[in-house]
DNA sequence: CGCTTCTCGTAAGCTGGGCCGATGCTCGAC
DNA sequence: GTCGAGCATCGGCCCAGCTTACGAGAAGCG
């Protein structure tokens, strides 16, 4: 019988890339990953992984397992979940992730609604970096969390996670100090996310479809510097409905035909943890009219 | 996350009844089990197991988490197969449970088959009681079994195992000391195999459906017994073909209307193992034309 | 070309999870 | 009542699996 443990740091690997990675990732030394990568290879009579130069690479049949381990911890999730079920009374850790303008803007609000449904239940949110959260999830470092997609940046589904269908929909703006379509925006400077992040590409991207490449002077993550930069004349830039909260005076925002879609993600196997879909529920109820998806 | 271990532990006991021959069965000690299944308990936050007198029952909740533990098992198993499948060269042991007449008419031309294919498979038979073929197999003692049915008595599918179709079907004889049918036999005293086994409720069975209940004389297991006491005027019998082999002279066979039929069972996802699934093709070539239940 | 850095593997040592055996308790059979 | 079957608990032991330390090989860099 194989040994799901090690089943776990083989996925876990598919994922991440490296047996450092993984060690980091669930808490371990290097060392004890490999050893246990070992071990799970020698029982399996095949090779799993191949050592190529100082790193490490599945084999197809590395590949095909990864996928029933997939199955069957996800299984054990949703055994997990039903356990819960039967256990009357929510309560314990809720361990939350969020992206920054959510936690601020919507978090709040959707924390106090689930302490008067369950009062028992004790959430803990953390911002993650979204680049992060999949990992984090698939860890078991967070049990849900707030995960958001553009238009213009496709996200793949992750495998060994699961969203629900998108709980609110912002629009973008374009943040200037006169109002206009992006296109005008062509000869100013611009003020983007750091690279690599959704933010950023969204932004390019954006621009691109409107006939330029932008002119990136500034990189900053937070929205509300953001739109300070702008009314400091400092650049234009595009902000999502949530990271506007009372946007200083100067600033002229233009509705623009893009939208941000915020879903959440947890575990393949738990969307039936009670926990969770209270989460989901309160999350829903939480949501400003305006931007609820309704079902 | 849950222990795959202590799951596999509450799956036994769902099967077997009590803790201590769970123990038996998986060659642990009583105690030890016990603490593994409070240790499940403890971090499933449920109760799993109902203390009711000296013995322990399922709750629903345990008997719902062993829904699961099946499922996991059998994505595993599965697992197993695929690996062993990547492994060219099908090599190593093949633990094979069978029934007494089997072993004996059918099972050595299997093996002889099995080797000419696969010289590195060292298969090892066991002659199984079939009450308890099904533990032997989910226990890990045995890879795969051949198991017969009766038309007259209804085979209920074990959970955790699969089954093969029919690979072949002998016609049951009647074996007396003059031509005749069922309903012919309601005075003479009947031979039959020892209370409890699927033989024994056939026979009897059949003898209610010619109406009348058998009046028992001699509880013997083996055939061949049978067929000397036959001889012997002690008594008639049901036979099935395979339990035939050189009758000794005096005994009339009568051709019944009423089939046994032999299937493959092994552990639920192992089905496309290819050592099993090697067995059951020699199984098929093996058996002689007459019997041989062709796809 | 040498130095650093990163990653993986191996060796050695320690710790605690989990097993066993013994004991005690409770229930049911006789 | 007595006995035995079955389960829980306690004490003790052992090895699976972890950490730390070290070494080897590959990439990047001046």
């Amino acid at each position: 019988m194989l040994d799901v443990r090690r089943l776990r740091l083989l996925r876990e690997l598919a994922h991440l890339g490296t047996i450092a990675a993984v060690a980091e990732a669930l808490s371990f030394s290097a060392s004890a990953v490999s050893q246990q990568l070992s071990v799970l290879e020698k029982e399996a009579g095949v090779p799993l992984l191949e050592r190529t130069g100082r790193r490490v690479v599945l084999t197809p049949a590395g590949r095909n397992l990864v996928r029933h381990a997939e199955a069957v911890l996800e299984r054990l999730e949703q055994a997990g979940a039903e356990l819960a079920h039967a256990r009357e009374g929510l309560a314990g850790p809720l361990r939350i992730g969020t992206y920054p303008s959510a936690a601020r803007a919507i978090v709040p609000a959707v924390l106090a609604e689930l302490a008067g449904w369950h009062p028992g239940l004790e959430p803990m949110v953390t911002e993650v970096d979204p680049a992060e959260v999949a990992a984090a999830l698939r860890a078991g470092e967070l049990d849900v969390a707030l995960v958001h997609e553009y238009d213009l940046v496709p996200a793949d589904p992750e495998p060994g996670l699961a969203v629900t269908r998108p709980v609110f929909t912002e629009p973008m703006y374009l943040a200037a100090r006169a109002p206009g379509t992006v296109a005008d925006q062509r000869a100013e400077p611009w003020i983007l996310s750091p690279p690599g992040t959704l933010c950023h590409s969204m932004a390019v991207r954006a621009c691109e479809s409107a006939g330029f490449a932008p002119r990136i002077r500034h990189r900053i993550d937070d929205f509300a510097t953001v739109l300070a930069l702008v009314a400091a004349g400092q650049g234009v830039a595009l902000v999502p409905h949530l990271g506007i909260d009372r946007p200083p005076p100067g600033v002229v925002l233009t509705r623009l035909p893009m939208y941000r879609r915020t879903r959440a993600a947890f575990r393949a196997g738990a969307g039936a943890h009670p926990a969770i879909s209270a989460f989901v529920s309160a999350l829903h109820t939480a949501v400003p009219a305006p931007l609820r998806n309704s079902a």
